[in-house]
DNA sequence: AATCAACCTCAAAGCGCTTTGGATACAACC
DNA sequence: GGTTGTATCCAAAGCGCTTTGAGGTTGATT
């Protein structure tokens, strides 16, 4: 029994397809050490020209190309970068923002020769994720993914030695470390300025859930912003959730139907923004006369904010660009780890649309 | 300057800190060969359970996990599975749907030890990306996502003999294959029966691009309803494009402005329905009175059809779930390399919200 | 002719694991 | 006592690459 069981686990591997090409054959076809086929194909300049081209020649025409795992083992690195989406049970959201992220940094992997490793943590687990990341030697470093304030794995990644670029920061953590952020502070600021020169002086705040570093940062954007104007921030007028179609519509109706409502909204991204649309829409009201929206737009490819004009007047960064630089970063911290910890902070861009207006006359009681 | 490079080349690795635990390093710990601990841990049955504990123990207290590209090596799998994402330069879009696709795919993998492996392929080089995966060994299989219609990467796979399941089908290719796929002819015909059973007989269709097969079968499915109702689909009344809001809500706008618009739309995705709604909106239309809609509703997690009452009345299936029976699917796939091609037909579930109602009484001319 | 670079090329030793084909010890059986 | 199991354990041979330290060939220089 045991015996069949290991017989059938080798016969599987007898079954296995002739595996393609390797090294061994290659150099064996050309007449050639293996050794002198790896330099060749390797840029090393110990080999001449005249044999460098014909190894690339026999390889190309076997499609050869080596092992990622024997040459990862070889050489000790992975050529690999490991992202963790968080996927807690409790809300089963998937960031929308990730998809582009991810795409824009791909491109910067695929350039590089690097491989992209995406791993699922639940919840609690995510320590173990990241731990098993470096133990298994999976990955050469990763991207840390939606900060929380104080994040623990800021202080986790540096302890087990994995290098790492977060995307966005963590409030408190004092040690310093890569990241790549938007100034979320001084977009939202400038935001809320832009509906207090409007006249607007009840503004609405549709905030993701604020343990989040961007969406506490935003918050301090926009009670600072009410501040310098002489308004203390209303806390009735302020929301925090995750950020769905849903939570927007639901933050929005709620505040509309307050003995005091607002006459405009600050708004955490593009879906949020459309469920207070479709809450303003159902009281009747006119995005724009009635009611004033600014959003915050990170470019996804699939929910421009409208074509020429934009639909709603928004702060803007995309984050597919974010995607690139923070895995330029990132390559280079491993290729240099010697390097300082290196910061990059995006400013985003005010672009006005049809969503905002000045404020509505007040009328007499 | 030659030796200078290769000397450099040789510090960082000596630079590198101190790997984690390894094989050799615990199994000399505990005074027993590399053997007896390798399969103490991987539950082999020539250990006694003695050993078996006491080697875990040291295992975990060491946090000691076989590196990912030895085990790779000596075993000859990669325990990773590839998913490749498609992002032309032409169109800049990412799926949308892909980050809840592979959320559930990724809960299988983690459950099974397998890791997720990205690569991005840009327009015309995905050929090569699914050989480069399979020339260095980088997976065991792959997903193929978003098939069109005589998708020439069926053949490809089997040719290079990568395990594969495809997301979607493939018209036009009469080899088996395994895939699973959403009924989208089924759906979309129940859909447009039921706005013909709600009295509507001019019904736009905002379709995806018809190159891509899902939307080819929709499209089946509407105009094969139609058909069965005697009524012949009117050209004017179909749009196909990438599915953006943006796109949504030019087409309803456009055939709304028409000189016979019609009363209700297909729409094929609830971003799409988003821009159809918009459009409507500013017509002054409401959507369920004057204007029914029906979307399909693939249940993002970060864009539902609303909270307990739906928003839209939608066909929905759950492309997380999808994600999760795919990846099922290929792990068995490669389990068992000679199993015959699998398949799995979902069925859309019709789903009424607040977006339709009866057709509105035509008025006398 | 001898020497010396400069240039090419190679055999062999790892990298960290799995797996094969024994080896060893102990008890039980005839 | 010798044989046969049975339960444990091990040394060593790969897996496919990179890299070290050396060995050959040329052609030019003394």
């Amino acid at each position: 029994m045991i015996h069949g069981l290991r017989k059938l686990r080798f016969n599987l591997k007898a079954l296995w397809p002739a595996m393609s090409m390797n090294l061994k054959e290659l150099s064996h076809k050309l007449g050639l050490s293996q050794t002198t086929v790896s330099r060749a194909l390797n840029g090393y300049p110990e080999v001449s020209e005249a044999t460098r081209a014909r190894v690339q020649r026999a390889a190309e025409q076997h499609d050869y190309r080596p092992s990622a795992r024997a040459k990862g083992l070889a050489t000790g690195r992975a050529l690999a970068i490991g992202h963790v989406i968080q996927t807690s049970t409790r809300h089963e959201m998937v960031n929308p923002i990730f998809a582009d992220f991810i795409a824009g940094a791909g491109e910067t992997y695929a350039r590089n020769g690097y491989e992209m490793v995406l791993s699922i943590a639940e919840d609690a687990a995510e320590d173990q994720v990241y731990r098993a990341l470096r133990a298994r030697r999976a990955v050469d470093g990763v991207i840390v993914h939606a900060p929380r304030m104080n994040d623990a794995r800021i202080a986790l990644l540096n302890d087990i030695g994995l290098p790492f670029v977060v995307h966005g920061r963590a409030s408190g953590i004092t040690l310093p470390y890569s990241w790549l952020d938007v100034n979320n502070r001084s977009a939202f600021a400038r935001a809320t300025g832009f509906l207090l020169d409007l006249g607007h002086r009840r503004i609405g705040f549709v905030n993701g859930l604020e343990f989040m570093d961007f969406a506490h940062r935003r918050r301090l954007g926009y009670t600072g912003a009410l501040g310098e104007s002489g308004i203390t921030a209303d806390p009735g007028l302020m929301r925090s959730g995750e950020m769905t179609e849903e939570f927007g519509y639901i933050s929005a109706r709620d505040m509309l139907a307050g003995p005091h409502p607002p006459s405009a909204f600050l708004v955490a991204s593009m879906i949020c923004g459309v469920g207070v649309r479709r809450a303003t829409q159902a009281l009747g009201l006119r995005m724009g006369r009635d009611v004033s929206v600014i959003i915050h737009d990170d470019v996804l490819s699939y929910l421009q904010n409208g074509g020429a004009v934009p639909i709603f007047t928004a702060t803007r960064s995309s984050v597919r660009e974010a995607g690139r630089m923070a895995a330029e970063m990132l390559l280079q911290n491993i290729a240099t780890p010697d390097r300082p910890a290196a910061n990059i902070l995006l400013e985003a861009e005010l672009v006005v649309g049809g969503s905002t207006g000045p404020a509505p006359q007040q009328e007499a009681p």
